[in-house]
DNA sequence: TATAAAATTGCAAATGATTTGCAAATGCAA
DNA sequence: TTGCATTTGCAAATCATTTGCAATTTTATA
């Protein structure tokens, strides 16, 4: 069941940190060292637990970048339905990208036609580099 | 530098598990549950560096599956170079595919024109489901 | 405005997969 | 057979994340 929301100061101060890092991604650690600067420190447990209901709210994309063994965070506002298409994440900068195109069909289709395959968006990940990073 | 590689028993146990797997994807703890039935039984810490060796020399591939918090790995004797095509996992089994066909072109080409995004093999897993399991 | 129920927090401890240190055992070339 | 490098086993360490529980805060409502 949904649970009724209480607004805090924590929350409110995470939220924010989502709303200036909109195009970028980020770990619970991230979050933390940015916010455990404030006079009464957050905990990193308060965090993971706010991250985590952001998450089952369908604010926030969590996943598992290749080769990293922490979560990665990313703001989903912009976006509909982050299952039915798959994401592009830059190996360098981390930054998540969304396939939304009219590719998807064709990528789908080739593979269910030609390797029996049923994509799903929900973890799929190419891993890449992104213009900004390849320009470099 | 390239280690020496002496032979023993553990490490013949694991080829073997390998080869009467290669078709399968399995986690440490698979092969640690197949093989500590053994008269001696075999230590996870013995699978771990094993399985690390064989990653190393590009006999295994070792990749975490969206959603799961430990490692699987997969044989891959058969395909030539991982790093030049992309994956895809079986949600349900786990096994892994290569897709290693002329699509690989288009997708590449049709993200790097549109998307300004370089592809690389490495990282990049699709999920979905396999033949078999979609069937069922 | 006071109050009580429900949600949130902080802290320490638990998890779980994987890794590491170190001494003992084993493999192998000479 | 000897000596040295590699492997192993075991316990302890890591690391990110989660959980238990008591204390604190929020909010609806009396």
């Amino acid at each position: 069941m949904i649970q009724k929301q209480y607004r805090t100061k924590w929350k409110d101060s995470i939220i924010e940190y989502l709303e200036n890092h909109a195009d970028q991604s980020f770990s619970a650690a991230d979050i933390y060292a940015d916010l455990k600067g404030q006079e009464a420190s957050i905990n990193l447990t308060t965090v993971y637990r706010n991250l985590e209901k952001l998450t089952d709210s369908g604010k926030l994309m969590k996943y598992k970048a290749a080769g990293e063994e922490s979560y990665r965070y990313q703001y989903i506002e912009p976006y509909g339905n982050c299952q039915e298409h798959i994401h592009m994440q830059c190996r360098v900068c981390g930054k998540l990208f969304h396939l939304e195109c009219g590719f998807m069909k064709e990528l789908t289709g080739h593979l269910l036609e030609h390797h029996g395959f049923v994509l799903e968006g929900q973890g799929s990940m190419l891993s890449g580099l992104c213009e900004r990073c390849s320009g470099k």
